[in-house]
DNA sequence: GTTTCTTTTGCAAATTTATACATTTTATTT
DNA sequence: AAATAAAATGTATAAATTTGCAAAAGAAAC
């Protein structure tokens, strides 16, 4: 939704002089059509256009792509998306955990239960962040001080463990200090 | 800066079985690399990354970048740049103005001065945003409710001074409402 | 209206990025 | 340790994106 109605905003980039109204058209339904779906390629996004009516072809795209400063991320579903800016972060939020600093240090595994060393203190607020996963994976933790142990569910494997935790604690793994 | 120094973040990933050590090393100095320096194509990347004594190709690297969430941005600077997950924000902070919402709605010019029309009550704020810039094409700015009059140094152009406010006041020309 | 200057765009080529497939490396199981 | 399974990587290629250049379209100046 934009602050102005197809009526109100086809006036908003009258520069005085009739310039570049329809270029300014399209940037505009390119901000709308990569708000609002899934976009992952240029050509995809041309086709989209075109349905609208404009026509144009995929250099100028890659243009206003640049112009309006749009990314291109990975994503899960899709492989990649545009994103608009200043959206970025919305789209990572589908996660449970933020990337927060949570003291992970490593994780380790014997006797089928996972043990994670965490930094002085850590272990609780970890442990806590895990348990509020409500995973099947895990069958319930137990927290010291920088050391929590992590029992798994009958039939989950350690790789399993990594591949939820990795999935559900973005940030685990690969954490740079703020 | 990473949360563990070199010697300890080697064996941050010791997942108990010598799993991927050296993919994760390579994994980590992507990340310092990409958040410490303007980076604009993999192959760059892949040189940096050759000059630290790692060895991969460019394929390699595309798939990193993805596993990474590493997304690439257009750029004033240098084009294009990589830009890890959660920084992409920092990196727009540069101008003055945030992407609020000034109510702006038309620009145009007559008698060497620029008019710009708002929505009702935002004129002033708008203005003082305008002013806030300090900018040397603008001589000074008239606010009344909804229409600002700005007054352009002797030898500044419309063009200018479109120029410089799509420069400055990022998000003016195309605003989204939250 | 005509001329001049600027901006936008398409085309084609260059560059950059992604991926299918085969191979190697690494981990797990027996 | 051997066999099996899984993950990572390189090679070659395909796909996607960017860009130089020339033409077209749009404003500005005259």
């Amino acid at each position: 939704m934009y602050k102005f109605a197809k009526e109100t905003y086809k006036y908003a980039f009258n520069f005085g002089w009739e310039i570049m109204k329809q270029r300014y058209e399209r940037l505009m339904e390119i901000r709308r059509l990569i708000g609002q779906s899934q976009i992952s390629s240029q050509d995809e996004l041309m086709r989209l256009l075109e349905k609208q009516g404009f026509e144009l072809t995929q250099a100028t795209l890659s243009r206003d792509l640049k112009y309006l400063k749009v990314a291109k991320m990975p994503d899960d579903r899709t492989g990649y998306v545009y994103v608009l800016p200043g959206k970025e972060q919305e789209s990572r939020r589908a996660d449970l955990a933020t990337t927060a600093d949570y003291g992970f240090v490593s994780i380790d595994f014997a006797q089928g239960l996972g043990i994670v060393k965490t930094l002085p203190g850590h272990a609780g607020s970890l442990a806590y962040t895990i348990d509020q996963l409500n995973a099947y994976e895990v069958a319930g933790t137990v927290a010291g001080d920088d050391t929590i142990l992590i029992i798994p569910r009958d039939g989950v494997t350690r790789h399993d463990l990594v591949s939820l935790l990795q999935l559900k604690v973005p940030g685990l793994i690969f954490q740079p200090v703020h």
